[in-house]
DNA sequence: TGTCAACTTTACATCGTGTCAAGTGATTGA
DNA sequence: TCAATCACTTGACACGATGTAAAGTTGACA
C-alpha cells in the first residue's frame, strides 16, 4: 500500500479513503481492467463461430491473448488468497466466467457430435478449464520461455487432442 | 510458528534453535518427508519400464500418487515463495527434479521413435512438465472434484495425445 | 558437584495492514 | 463573503507475524 500510494503521489491514508482495504483495491482493479481491455470484444469472434470446433480455438485465442494482460494483478490477487475470503472470492469469480467460456465451447463441441465418446461435458469443461488456467501460462512462457505465439498453439493443439473425437 | 510450537508442545522460541527461519523448517521437513515416503522406490518402476510409453506411464503414475502426499507442504511453501527466496529456491529444486523425471521420459519416447515429429524434446518437456504440475492436480481434484484415479487416467491420456505420434 | 544441552519466559525490533484523530487548503453554495 | 464540505495531510497507534536477544530452569552425565 505503501509503494502504490507513492507512485500515485498520495499519502497511505489517502489510499484507504478510496479503498478500504488492499484486497478491494486489487478487485476494482480487475474491474478497471476489464473495462478498459473490454473482454467482450475479445470474445464477439469466439461467440459467433459456426462450428464447435472453431469456438473452440476462438476461445482459446482470445482467453489465451488475455492472460498477460492480467498476470501481474492475478499473481497479486492470488498470493492473498490464503488469507483473505474477498480476495479468494474475487479471484474464484474471474476464473467462473473462464469457465462459463469452457462450458460453452464443451457444449459447441458435444451439439457437433465432435466430443470424445468417454468424455461428458461437465469433464470435458474440467480439462480444458484446467489446460487454460493462467498457472499453466505462467509456466510455459514465464518459466520455460515460451512465446505467446507457441504458447496459444500448443495448448490449442493439446486442447483439441483433449477434447475432440480421434479424427 | 507459534501454531506449530504448541502443536510440538514447545515454546515458539525453542522451534528457532532448531530451525532459524519458517523457511528452513519448510525446508526440512520436504526433505524429511522424501526419506519417509521414499521416493526413490517409487520411481523405480518407472526407471525399470523397457518401451518409452511405459516409462511414460509409470512415471506419471508414480509421480501423480505422490502429489496428493505432499500437498500441504507444497501450498505451503509456494505461497513463501513470493518474499524468501530460499523457499522458492528449495520449491523449484524439487520442480525441476520433477523436470529431470520428464526429461528421462521423453528421452525414452524419442529412442522409441514415438515423440511427435514436430516436438523438440525440450518442448516435449517442458508440456509434459506442465501437465504434471501440482497446480493442475489442484484444480483437478481438489477444486474440480475428481477423483485420484480419475485425475492419473485423464492425466495420462493427455500426456500421450500431447507427446506420442499419431498411432 | 559442576557443566552442558535443551528448553523456558520475557522482552523487544521490524514490517505490513488497518484505524483514528486533528489539521490544512481549496472549492462551492447560501 | 463566510461557512461548510471535500480531499487530502501528518502523526500516532493497535495488531499479528517473524525473528533476535538475554537470562533463568531443568535434567543428564562425567
Amino acid at each position: 500500500m505503501t509503494d502504490i500510494a507513492k507512485a500515485v503521489g498520495i499519502s497511505r491514508q489517502a489510499l484507504y479513503l478510496h479503498f478500504p482495504t488492499r484486497a478491494e483495491l486489487l478487485i476494482a482493479t480487475t474491474r478497471h481492467i476489464d473495462s478498459i481491455k473490454d473482454v467482450d470484444a475479445r470474445l464477439a469472434d469466439s461467440r459467433a463461430a459456426t462450428s464447435g470446433r472453431a469456438r473452440l480455438a476462438s476461445f482459446i485465442s482470445a482467453w489465451g491473448s488475455y492472460i498477460p494482460e492480467i498476470h501481474g494483478l492475478s499473481v497479486a490477487l492470488r498470493s492473498m488468497c490464503d488469507n483473505d475470503a474477498e480476495a479468494a472470492a474475487a479471484w474464484d469469480g474471474r476464473m467462473q466466467a473462464v469457465r462459463h467460456g469452457c462450458v460453452a465451447a464443451v457444449g459447441a463441441l458435444a451439439a457437433d457430435k465432435m466430443l470424445r465418446a468417454d468424455l461428458n461435458e461437465d469433464m470435458a469443461t474440467d480439462l480444458l478449464w484446467t489446460l487454460l488456467s493462467v498457472e499453466n501460462w505462467e509456466h510455459l512462457v514465464r518459466d520455460c520461455g515460451w512465446s505467446q505465439a507457441e504458447y496459444e498453439g500448443q495448448i490449442t493443439r493439446l486442447s483439441e487432442a483433449a477434447l475432440l473425437v480421434k479424427n
